[in-house]
DNA sequence: ATCGTTGTCGATAACGTTTTCCATGGTTAG
DNA sequence: CTAACCATGGAAAACGTTATCGACAACGAT
C-alpha cells in the first residue's frame, strides 16, 4: 500500500495469482474464467481498491469516452445548453470537457477548427459546437453536432429551432398590439439563427402589410454592449419606434436598459420582445415578452445525438429542429391609439 | 493520406528519414538535434498535419493536463464559478472537465468521492470540488481544491470568502434601516459559508443588543423551493418580521417570489437582502440588496493554486480568503416608524 | 597516430491496458 | 483406450509516446 504509485493490474493479477489477461478478462465480463477465479480476482480489486488507468484504456481502445463541447462564451444561452449537455451525460459513461474561447474578439475566428484537429481522436470522441464561428466539416474519425449552426452549406449534424416560426409569432403579436413602427435588432450575422429571425420578422410585418424600414434595424450581434449602443441610437433618433424586437434576449435585455437610461418605461413607451427565453428574461425588469426556444433540451438532443454517432448507431434524423413558441410576459402591452 | 487511420509520429518518422526518437525531439524541443534535421521534420508534421496523440503522451508521462471540476448543480453559483476558472484554464496548457451531480439527491453523499477516486491519475491531473457535500481529504498522487468547503475538519486547501464578516454587514445593514425583527433563512447546513453567514447574523443582532429569535430562524438550505415554504410560514405566521436576510442569492429571490404571492411589496413591506452576489441579483424585481462575493474570482483562483499544486510549485497561501462587500440596491428600505 | 570531446542520431524499454491465439488438462464420445 | 473437444488460463503483441543510453563520426589537441 504504501508504495506511492498507482495500483495497477498487473498488481492485482499477482495478488490474485493469476494473469493480467484474465483480469482484464474479467473487468470487461469476458467469457472464459471460471464462477472462482471471477471471484476471487473481484475480491483482489475491491482489496486493493484498483480503478483501471482510463489513459491506458483509451490508448488500447481508440476510445476516450469524452465528449468536448465548445462554445465561444458562457452568456446565458450557452450555459443554459451546457445544462442540458451536462444532463444527458450523465450515466452515459461519457464526460464532458467544456471549452470556452471566452468571448475574445481577434482570434482569427478559427479556434474551434484548431481546437477540434488538436483533440479530435486523441482527447475526444467528438464534439459538440455551439454557434460556430465557422462552417466546418467534421474531421474523419470524429463526430460532430452542431448547435445554432453556422450560415453557409454544411452538413454537420444539426440541432436547431423553428427561429423562422418564433421570429414570426415575435412580431405578429407585436403586430396585434397595434404596433407599426417595430423596430428589430439582428443577431450574430454569421449564425443561421440570426438571419432566420430577420427573415421571420419581414415576413410577419409583409404578410401584414407593413413596409419594412431599413432605418428600424440595427445591428445587435447578441452583445449586449452592440444592442444598448443601437437601441439608443433607435431611441433617441427622428420618429423613434414604439416597439423593438430584438434577435436575442441579451439583446432585448440591453434594450430595457438603454430605454431606461432614457427615462422611457417599458412597456409604457415602449414594448420590447426578445428571443430565447434564457432564465434571466423571466426575472429581469419587466419580465421579458420572448419566444421560447427549449435550450435545455437542445443541450440533452446534441449530446444524445453525438454519443449515437459515437456508437456508430443508426441515427434516424439528422438535423432536429424544435419548436418554438412565444411567451407573453410584461413587457409589451398594446399601442394606445391616437 | 487516405489511410484512414490517424497520422503518427512513426509516419512523420519515416517521412523524413529519421527514427522516432528524433521526431519526439523536435516535438519536444529537446536538445541534440541539428538545424537541418529540425527544420525537416518540422516540415514534414507541417505537411502530414500531425498532431501527437494525447492519449498517449499522457500514459507516458502521467500526466494528462485536464483538471475536473466538481459542482453539485449547475446553479447560478456554480455557473459564475465555472466562469472565472474557464477564463483561468485558458492559455493553461490544461482542459477543463466539469462533472456536475445534477442536484439528484438520494445520492449517498458521497460521489465525489467516487468520482475522484475513479478518475484521479487517470483522467485528471487535479480537482477542485465546489461546495463539496463532503469532507474528504486528498488522494494522494491528486492535487484538490475546495471552493466554499464542508464545515468539519479538512486540510485541503481552499478558497472561500469572508463569510461571517459578509453576513455581519447584511444584518447591520437591515438594523441601519431601523428593522428589529429580522429573520434569517438559513443554508446548506453541511458547508461552512452557511454556519459563518448565520453567525454573522447572530453577531450582528447580539452586537446590536436585539436578541435573536428562534422562531425567526428558518431552512433555506440554498434552495428556492425549500426557502419558499421558509419564506411562505414565516410572513404568515403571527408578528411576521419586516426583514429577511436570506443565506443566499437563491433563497432571497424565493423570499421576494413568497411575498410577491402574499400581495406584500418589496421593499414596502418587507425588506430582503441576499447573499453572493450573482448576476441574477441585479437582473430580477426588485434588485436584490446583497453580499457580494467576488465569485469569478474564486473560480479563478482555485484553478490558478490547483495548476500551482499539480506543477509542484510552492504555493504560499493554502487558504485564501477573499473580501465580501456589502452592495445596497433596491430590495431594502428603512422600516417607516410609528 | 592516439585520445578524448562534441554533436547527432537511433534502438529500445517502458507506461497500463486489451485481444488474439495457443497451451493445458480434463471430459466425453467412439 | 484413444481421439476429439471444451473450458480455462496465460504469453505476447499492440496502442503512440518519451527517456535513457549507447553508437558513431568528425574534429582538435597532444
Amino acid at each position: 500500500m504504501q508504495p506511492s504509485s498507482r495500483v495497477t493490474i498487473r498488481d492485482v493479477a499477482a495478488r490474485a495469482g493469476v494473469s493480467v489477461a484474465t483480469v482484464s478478462k474479467v473487468i470487461n465480463e469476458r467469457y472464459g474464467v471460471s464462477a472462482a477465479t471471477l471471484a476471487r480476482v473481484r475480491a483482489v480489486i475491491e482489496e486493493l481498491g484498483y480503478e483501471a488507468s482510463l489513459v491506458a484504456q483509451s490508448l488500447r481502445n481508440h476510445r476516450t469516452n469524452v465528449i468536448g463541447i465548445l462554445v465561444a462564451d458562457l452568456e446565458p444561452f450557452s450555459t443554459e445548453l451546457l445544462k442540458g449537455a451536462a444532463d444527458a451525460i450523465r450515466g452515459s459513461g461519457f464526460e464532458l470537457v467544456v471549452y470556452s474561447a471566452g468571448g475574445r474578439t481577434g482570434d482569427p475566428a478559427g479556434w474551434e477548427k484548431r481546437y477540434l484537429s488538436r483533440l479530435s481522436g486523441t482527447l475526444v470522441d467528438g464534439a459538440v459546437l455551439v454557434t460556430p464561428a465557422v462552417s466546418l466539416e467534421a474531421v474523419p474519425g470524429t463526430p460532430v453536432v452542431a448547435v445554432d449552426p453556422h450560415t453557409g452549406p454544411s452538413h454537420l449534424p444539426t440541432i436547431d429551432s423553428d427561429n423562422l416560426r418564433g421570429a414570426q409569432l415575435a412580431t405578429e403579436h407585436l403586430l396585434e398590439l397595434g404596433h407599426r413602427r417595430i423596430a428589430f435588432l439582428t443577431g450574430r450575422p454569421d449564425l443561421e439563427s440570426a438571419s432566420l429571425r430577420k427573415a421571420g420578422y419581414l415576413r410577419a410585418l409583409e404578410a401584414a402589410g407593413v413596409p419594412a424600414d431599413e432605418r428600424l434595424i440595427r445591428d445587435g450581434a447578441y452583445d449586449p454592449e452592440v444592442s444598448a449602443a443601437s437601441a439608443h441610437a433607435l431611441l433617441t433618433g427622428p420618429d423613434r419606434p414604439t416597439a423593438v424586437f430584438a434577435a436575442n434576449d441579451i439583446s432585448a435585455i440591453a434594450t430595457v436598459g438603454a430605454a431606461r437610461d432614457l427615462g422611457l418605461s417599458v412597456p409604457g413607451d415602449l414594448s420590447v420582445v426578445g428571443f430565447d427565453n434564457v432564465p434571466e428574461s423571466a426575472l429581469c425588469t419587466p419580465p421579458l415578452t420572448t419566444v421560447d426556444q427549449p435550450i435545455r433540451e437542445m443541450g440533452h438532443r446534441a449530446i444524445s445525438m453525438l454519443i449515437a454517432l459515437i456508437n456508430g448507431d443508426e441515427v434516424e434524423r439528422t438535423h432536429v429542429t424544435l419548436d418554438t413558441g412565444l411567451v407573453v410576459r410584461s413587457s409589451t402591452q398594446a399601442l394606445p391609439r391616437h
